[in-house]
DNA sequence: AATATTCCCGTTTTT
DNA sequence: CGGGAATATT
């Protein structure tokens, strides 16, 4: 038997039928639907090295991964298989990000351009809709992101968008659309969709670059294909439209990125696209209990659109799904902690511990109650330390110094720390900047008089001595240039005066510099440009430690991919999940049935025990709000179930004791209520309020209708919950 | 110019 | 509840 044969063998061993048929599939279009813990991954990285030894250099391969946690995995278990270094294995934006560097300056983008992050991206934006005419109450910051997120997603750029015309709300948002852009190409700055719209533009334009890279790339991988929004989808197309040598993996069941403009078509029509395609079906699970697998799949059922997948596993039946119900999210939480700290005592390990949670607010409660308890605990939550202040302030100075067109960061630093330079001076630099038509930077870098800065004219001649004096610092490598930057500026000797005994700024800065020699040693020819992309293009559950010994607590969207033995699912409530905007009366089915979606990828994520739980009242925009069970908990079978707790056993927790008659005393009526109306039938109490002269209610019946009511004049009568069934 | 205070708004999920 | 911005004070 040849080496290579040998080889082979040894990716194909251990692997059912189906798995191999996807690892041996070389040239042509490739589909792999995976249902959770069918080893999806094993196939794709096994696959991924297969071609590195058969048909194709590792240079020639590129996998996409959905965060750069799974990249890196990746990367370590297909080099563990045997095959050489030297595969592309990134997220769509990070391989956009190195192709715009390199590319770039074909569409007139300079290849030292800052991609601006969501704080950025707001000042950017605020500023735009004010030059563009317009206040920020009638187009609010975060809706007008959404909106110009979701045309680049779309590949709408700023001219396909103004040449729809539309009414007053369209036009404005394109006027605004066109400034926004306008002042990012003033400051060399991309934000996130452009690292996916311009790459998609570039490749729809430039056949020479497409097939250059096209050759470079000869087989592409693409994981969690169900979340590809428009943009992503088109990059994947464009770079394998000669020799197709597409593979595409995903589940369906586990889209949950609608909201950012993926579409879930991608993947149901890949055989439409591909009509050559090779389909295979990865349907047995190896990672649940039958009882986890068996609500997984209860759940997933009710999805109306949706092509049915049968999920079975030969793993033991183990302990049935678990729910509780509380009185309100500390007790949850205590209830939690108490539950992890049985089994801790058992002899469990807290690493195989996770809770999740709809929304990243929901921790604190169960932080508290870890920390109260004695267990260790990490949060995913990469994003959050980089929007710290004292980071943002040090990248600030990066930033500047890298790319000194770079506004945004340059007037975070401009006054930080305090060196007399306020609005006053810096409106009449701006003003200057406007007269003579060049940038703020340049009226600060110039040799020229500051007389007209009258006497702020010292300090910014200082600032303008400092900045010259950091840019040789770039030269040393990321770490050393870093601590130098925090010295010189004096940022250090301002956060030392701020250290509270809860609070240590330079202690974040310091772990920032570790972070950024960790870095250098990860990646020897990487520079400071490269470091602070990947600081910009960080995830939440990158910075999650898989061998540390503390239990981890994630959102739901966070926990895709991963797999825990035991899990708690928190907060099933509706509301929470499903979530539902206040007031928002148009409920959208498919963002419905994409809620269930992500509750069917958190409990899959179970392996071996899952503990689901709601409160009866939860802390909404800083009230106490009265909660009702979520409706997906009803749709779990009962027999794989065990309601905890003797009062409410069976019942699921009856959220009132009132039966039958209106109640003489509406004080018992609220959100959660089940009531009968003589036409209509069944129904549910969603919205609640109390006027001065009488009680509006929104009703949400079975039948899938909703309508308000007064309630001192309709007839609705209350009914027992398990009536709702 | 810098700091202290108040008030008001939005209020999911994230590369 | 918490961040940011507008307002008041030193």
């Amino acid at each position: 038997m040849s080496n290579l044969d040998e080889l082979q063998n040894r990716l194909l061993t251990g692997l059912t039928e189906p798995q191999q048929k996807a690892v041996r599939h070389t040239d042509g279009p490739l589909l792999v639907i995976a249902g959770p813990g069918s080893g999806k991954t094993r196939v794709i990285t096994r696959r991924a090295a297969y071609l590195a030894r058969t048909v194709a250099s590792p240079w020639n391969i590129l996998a996409i991964t959905f965060t750069n946690k799974a990249a890196s995995e990746m990367r370590e278990r297909i080099e563990a298989l045997g095959a050489s270094r030297g595969m592309t294995v990134a997220t769509f934006h990070a391989l956009g990000a190195k192709l715009l560097r390199v590319h770039g300056e074909r569409v007139g983008l300079s290849s030292d351009f800052t991609i601006f992050d969501r704080d950025d991206r707001r000042k950017v934006l605020k500023e735009a809709i004010e030059v563009a005419g317009y206040s920020t109450t009638n187009f609010s910051p975060a809706n007008t992101e959404r909106f110009i997120s979701n045309l680049k997603n779309q590949l709408l750029t700023v001219t396909d968008f103004a040449a729809r015309g539309g009414g007053f709300r369209e036009r404005s948002l394109s006027k605004i659309y066109m400034v926004y852009e306008d002042l990012l190409r003033k400051q060399n700055a991309l934000d996130f969709d452009d690292l996916l719209m311009r790459v998609a533009l570039l490749l729809a334009e430039d056949e020479e670059l497409r097939v250059q890279l096209e050759d470079r790339y000869r087989y592409v991988l693409i994981d969690e294909y169900q979340d590809t929004n428009e943009a992503q989808y088109r990059i994947a197309a464009f770079l394998t439209r000669e020799r197709q040598n597409i593979c595409a993996t995903g589940d369906p069941d586990q889209s949950i990125y609608g909201w950012r403009g993926a579409n879930i078509e991608n993947i149901l029509s890949f055989e439409r696209d591909y009509p050559d395609a090779t389909v295979v079906r990865l349907e047995q699970n190896y990672r649940s209990t039958k009882n986890i697998l068996g609500v997984a799949d209860a759940l997933i059922s009710h999805n109306k659109q949706r092509k049915v997948k049968s999920l079975w596993t030969e793993n033991d039946e183990g302990p049935r799904v678990t729910v509780f119900e509380r009185e309100d999210a500390n007790e949850e939480a205590n209830a939690v902690a108490e539950k992890i700290s049985a089994y801790l005592e058992e002899g469990g390990s807290p690493r195989e511990v996770a809770i999740f949670y709809r929304t990243n607010a929901m921790s604190r409660a169960l932080e508290e109650s870890l920390l109260k308890t004695g267990i260790r605990y990490q949060v995913a939550r990469g994003l959050e330390f980089y929007a710290r202040k004292e980071i943002k302030d040090v990248l600030g100075y990066l930033r500047v110094l890298v790319n000194p067109a770079d506004e945004v960061a340059l007037m975070r630093i401009i006054n930080t720390p305090a060196r007399g330079i306020g609005q006053t001076t810096v409106d009449r630099i701006l003003q200057r900047a406007v007269q003579e038509g060049r940038k703020l930077i340049e009226i600060i870098m110039s040799e020229g008089d500051f007389s007209f800065l009258k006497r702020a004219a010292k300090k910014v001649t200082e600032f303008r001595d400092l900045l010259l004096s950091l840019k040789e610092s770039l030269e040393l490598p990321p770490g050393d240039a870093l601590t130098r930057i925090v010295r010189e500026s004096g940022l250090e000797a301002m956060y030392k005066g701020e250290r509270t005994p809860d609070r240590d700024p330079l202690e974040n800065i310091e772990e920032l510099v570790n972070a950024a020699v960790e870095f250098q040693r990860d990646n020897p020819n990487a520079g400071i440009i490269e470091w602070l992309e990947h600081t910009a293009l960080i995830s939440d559950v990158d910075g999650v430690e898989d061998s540390a010994s503390c239990v981890t607590l994630m959102t739901l969207h966070a926990a895709k991919g991963l797999e825990f033995p035991v899990v708690f699912i928190v907060g099933l409530e509706d509301g929470i999940l499903p979530f539902e905007r206040e007031f928002a009366d148009s409920s959208d089915v498919s963002d419905f049935e994409e809620e269930r979606r992500l509750l069917f990828v958190g409990i899959t994520r179970a392996m071996k025990q899952l503990t689901l739980s709601y409160v009866k009242y939860r802390m909404r925009m800083g009230k106490s709000q009265r909660a009702a069970r979520s409706r997906f908990l009803s749709e779990l079978p009962h027999a794989d179930v065990e309601w905890e707790g003797d009062g409410v056993a069976n019942s699921g927790g009856v959220p009132f004791d009132i039966n039958g008659e209106l109640p003489a005393d509406i004080a018992f009526w609220e959100v959660g209520s089940i009531v009968e109306h003589p036409v209509m039938g069944l129904g549910c109490v969603v919205g609640f309020h109390r006027g001065h002269r009488n009680t509006r209610v929104e009703v949400q019946f079975k039948s899938g209708e909703r309508k308000p009511f007064i309630l001192e004049f309709a007839p609705l009568t209350r009914r027992d919950y398990d009536e709702f069934e």
